[in-house]
DNA sequence: GTCTATAATTCGATAGAC
DNA sequence: GTCTATCGAATTATAGAC
């Protein structure tokens, strides 16, 4: 199969695509703008990928790309987590795509579930033998990493904005390490 | 000023439209739906709030209503603080509203920083004499608060949404904790 | 392959009768 | 105070010319 002349029309669809869902969300990151940042006609966009929600399933296709946790000694599991997702997030703006929109799209709520659940659950898995609980530990690592993505990437809360990533890293490994490889808490009977 | 009548329908109004927000978001979620929802007609909603971000408006006005820190033994302020968090959420639907408004719409997110950065900021000032390091630290815990209403409230991951309240408290409170009081972490130069 | 024209909805907002 | 009727704008999606 030769490259066609059309590809860089889809790509070309593809990244407007992903900054528009990724700064307006799903509703108002309209078609027609999105053509128009491409510089082509809004109806090429419906020939290409069927349907808005077509598109947006395109745009969102990503990987986590997680590192292989095996190699990585056990005391450094929450740094080496931390600085990876802090990396890949300011470098793809899929991420920040399908956490905008995850609010009020389900088809994106539901990718969300699949790519935490499955990658990074089955990243944890091979850490905790057992499997309720590694889905547990890595349902929180989830909880502290995604929070750190809304405050920083979609809320913008000044005080989150302004740490540098080194600083992100050094205050937030010690949770992800904890939530992987501390003890279950006892939890007090109320 | 004694009791009118359309108090009794300003306040279905309202009701209607903080679940309509929770459920869909500022921008699916309509005024026709949510007038639907509390029997009244769609141009009722407009005589008495103006406007769809005017009804938004009145319907997530909130108060996060901390408790005074002061009053919390030291070692006990991050249980103290997540337990307020996961009651005050699962019981008052303006604050999924407003998380699952801020991230498309761009008067919510203010919202959510003016909250996040007063109401808490505020209540964790107290705590620490140096401003800066104060919102840092306000900064973190609402990562960590936002990440957990985030997962299980918004996205619905399922670990996270299986936790009980007791076990939710006994998992993240340490991490609370840390953040108000633990030491500031050494940064590697890279 | 690309674009024009338009169909078919849906929404927020307004005017005005009762 | 409440409701009917409707405007004007914006959207996704389709049909078809070139």
């Amino acid at each position: 199969m030769t490259a066609r002349r059309s590809d860089a029309t889809r790509a070309a669809i593809l990244r407007a695509a992903r900054e528009r869902f990724a700064a307006d969300g799903y509703e108002r990151a309209t078609i027609r703008a999105i053509a128009a940042d491409a510089r082509i006609d809004p109806s090429m966009v419906m020939r290409y990928y069927g349907s808005k929600e077509g598109l947006f399933a395109a745009a969102a296709e990503f990987d986590l790309r997680l590192p292989d946790l095996h190699e990585v000694p056990e005391d450094q599991l929450g740094e080496t987590l931390v600085r990876h997702f802090v990396d890949r997030w300011e470098s793809d703006d899929r991420l920040v795509a399908l956490l905008r929109t995850a609010s009020t799209n389900p088809g994106a709520a539901e990718r969300m579930r699949a790519v935490f659940a499955g990658q990074l659950g089955a990243a944890v898995a091979r850490l905790d033998p057992d499997p309720a609980a590694a889905a547990r530990r890595a349902g929180l690592v989830a909880s502290q990493i995604l929070g750190i993505a809304f405050t920083r990437w979609i809320v913008g809360l000044p005080p989150v904005v302004e740490l540098t990533p080194a600083q992100l890293v050094a205050w937030v490994a010690p949770t992800v390490q904890r939530y992987l490889t501390g003890p279950t808490p006892d939890t007090i009977t109320p």
